[in-house]
DNA sequence: TAACACCTACTAAAGAATTAGTTTTAAATC
DNA sequence: GATTTAAAACTAATTCTTTAGTAGGTGTTA
């Protein structure tokens, strides 16, 4: 049977993304040299990454001098909404509840309960002080 | 260079793992009955996916009569963990404050922000109740 | 202009994932 | 006991992923 070519970002795919998104247009020696902070990989490796993410269309490049400057074209919040689309179906039977559920109630990575606390509790307060103006 | 093998769940072994979390102990015939619900997929496929589950440790399995009743090891809660930790670490540069933002901010899956507040509300009653209880 | 550095293009190889066919075994039934 | 049948075990092929080496081109500089 045939497997249909996905589009999606693998591992390796996506820590070279990260770095476009984090350091905006880069050559393959600062990807590189960006990727080596965390684990040795080769100069070639990243550039086949590089090719494999332009063959799926996930980057763009540009001669500049003597190297090619890739540029992310998949923006980081469609692939952060992609990828958790994804783990939602997986791991949460498609039901945002869950996740939702799983958030809240899990000791899960310990911090992001309070994150989002807070980030709730900024956003009642803005959402009451709008609430007052528009009266 | 050799490539460190990963007990990670695959897409395809996630969907195994997710029939076996909703049904608990199934034959190979019954999780594969279960996925053509979704999509043909032949039972030995199943069943090298079974022995690839049982390889990285994610199930068990008993004969029971003719055969093998496979059963989950890997709790989904910690599935969702550890697929929630990956996604934070790629995606949102291991940062729990950004998923919050995003969670939050995003015309995400839509209904998660309406589930995620729901649960914040019911959660921040919860605690009010509690809180007085405690006085 | 020759040597060097740097970069791309091409090639490659091994492991993982996905899918499924063929063979063997064992249980059940006639 | 022989035959049928269902399941396991084994085998296999294709594609994907990850990793990197080598060859060849081009620009810079001594």
């Amino acid at each position: 049977m045939v497997r249909k070519k996905s589009t999606e970002l693998t591992s390796a795919e996506q820590k070279v993304m990260q770095v476009l998104w984090q350091h905006g247009p880069c050559s393959v020696k600062t990807i590189t040299a960006e990727l080596n902070k965390q684990a040795a990989l080769a100069y070639t490796t990243v550039q086949t990454l590089c090719r494999i993410l332009l063959d799926k269309g996930h980057v763009q490049c540009e001669k500049q001098g003597k190297a090619f400057i890739y540029q992310a074209i998949t923006v980081q919040q469609e692939a952060r909404t992609q990828a958790l689309t994804v783990l939602l179906k997986r791991f949460f039977a498609g039901s945002p509840t869950l996740l939702a559920q799983h958030l809240l109630e899990q000791p899960l990575p310990a911090e992001l309960q309070q994150e989002l606390q807070a980030q709730i509790d900024a956003q009642a307060k803005h959402a009451a002080t709008t609430e007052k103006q528009e009266r």
